[in-house]
DNA sequence: ACGGCTACATACCGTCGGTACGTACTCAGA
DNA sequence: TCTGAGTACGTACCGACGGTATGTAGCCGT
């Protein structure tokens, strides 16, 4: 085995040149992040990241292809804090229904988030096309609504093909998306966010009265 | 009575000169609506509007205060002519079960079109930001979704506060939409909106059955 | 020690949104 | 009918911004 395979296998010690290019790459992220949540994708102009950053155009041109991409970029970095944060916030809990609501309560907390609404909600679809916005989204945030979908149809016991389950998916997170987008915009989020939360478990009691009363389950129409 | 106060009681014939104004607004208008559907807001330049529409910057300028003002009055078209479409689906039906289905399957059509998915759901809350985007949605389409909601519950026999209805047709709003553009980049829309459908009738369907059996309905808890 | 390559910096370009200003044509009033 | 004023544009130009081409200092393996 030559040496060169194994420094591929084996992790490394970056560096110090690494070093500092990692470091510099996560300071236009980060300035990417600020300039892009407070200003917008298209008010936030490269010589002002470049500048809070402390560094030139050549710098970021280096570690990024455009300005789309170090939006692509941040817009990763948003979406990957936001899951995770949703993803702890189901540990502990068995219980689909329970799972349903924690991870609804911790989703309208991200959502409040100025950050994870401008460039992930607000601006992500629009920057990044739908078609690589929706890539991105199944990978994190998009992937636990849909776990969390089917553990409660399961629940139900309705035996449901997988695009209907997705179906279900779309719609809550769609739903959700909306929900904290109105949140995070009223005057008092606290009662805005207790209302959301009152409403998805009123329509999740209603999954558990149509399972109780032995409902066939959502039914696609013949055209 | 002055001949000038008269002139603006009464419906005047527009003048040669007004008529031809009006013309070449329109026909502004009419190339955002094409070029921002196709291109997007930003990739589409003024510069290749205004020769779409041959005139020149100078008569853009005159009409509208800025490239932002000429996608407002394209979104004002694009939704209006959606919420007219809504609208008339929504007549010939007294159940309110009825209409909430005779609404959401136009909507799933009118969310289908490529105008309306790019200006008002893609780019529309982007470029307008979302006040302004809430603000004009609020005048057309969202009303119509509340007007469903608000009936639905009604008939649910719930006594529901306006903000509770408010949360729900939120809630609503954003489930149909996410679900329509899932329907609009699906393989086979036509079964993906038979599968969406089957799917908000399956949710109503529980409302049914929680009133059926009496349900207080949602209950905001206490912090 | 040294050649090469990485990680930037500098200077420059084309495009685009917006503005300032000029002008032809219309239309109400004398 | 004539006229003056205002409307509805057209023309020329500007600054800003995204992107590119090129130069270069310093680390790093050999």
């Amino acid at each position: 085995m030559t040496k060169a395979s194994v420094s591929k296998l084996v992790p490394r010690v970056p560096s110090r040149r690494q070093q500092y290019s990692q470091a510099t790459r996560r300071a236009l992220i980060e300035m990417g992040e600020e300039l892009f949540t407070e200003h917008g994708y298209a008010a936030a102009s490269l010589d002002q990241i470049v500048a809070g950053a402390e560094v030139t155009k050549g710098a970021l041109y280096h570690h990024f292809s455009g300005k789309q991409a170090l939006f692509e970029a941040v817009f990763e970095k948003v979406e990957g804090e936001a899951s995770r944060t949703i993803q702890d916030s189901l540990k502990g809990h068995q219980d689909p229904w329970d799972k349903a609501i924690a991870g609804l309560r911790q989703f309208l907390v991200v959502v409040q988030q100025p950050a994870y609404r401008r460039i992930v909600i607000l601006e992500g679809p629009a920057v990044l096309g739908y078609a690589r916005f929706r890539e991105q989204e199944e990978r994190s945030a998009y992937t636990h609504v849909y776990d969390i979908v089917d553990s409660v149809l399961e629940a139900g016991a309705w035996e449901l093909d997988e695009p209907m389950v997705e179906t279900f998916a779309r719609i809550f997170f769609g739903a959700m998306s909306s929900a904290g987008e109105a949140v995070s915009t009223a005057d008092d989020p606290e009662t805005a966010a207790a209302r959301v939360e009152a409403a998805i478990t009123f329509i999740l009691a209603g999954f558990q009265a149509l399972a109780e009363q032995g409902d066939g389950g959502p039914a696609v129409a013949d055209e």
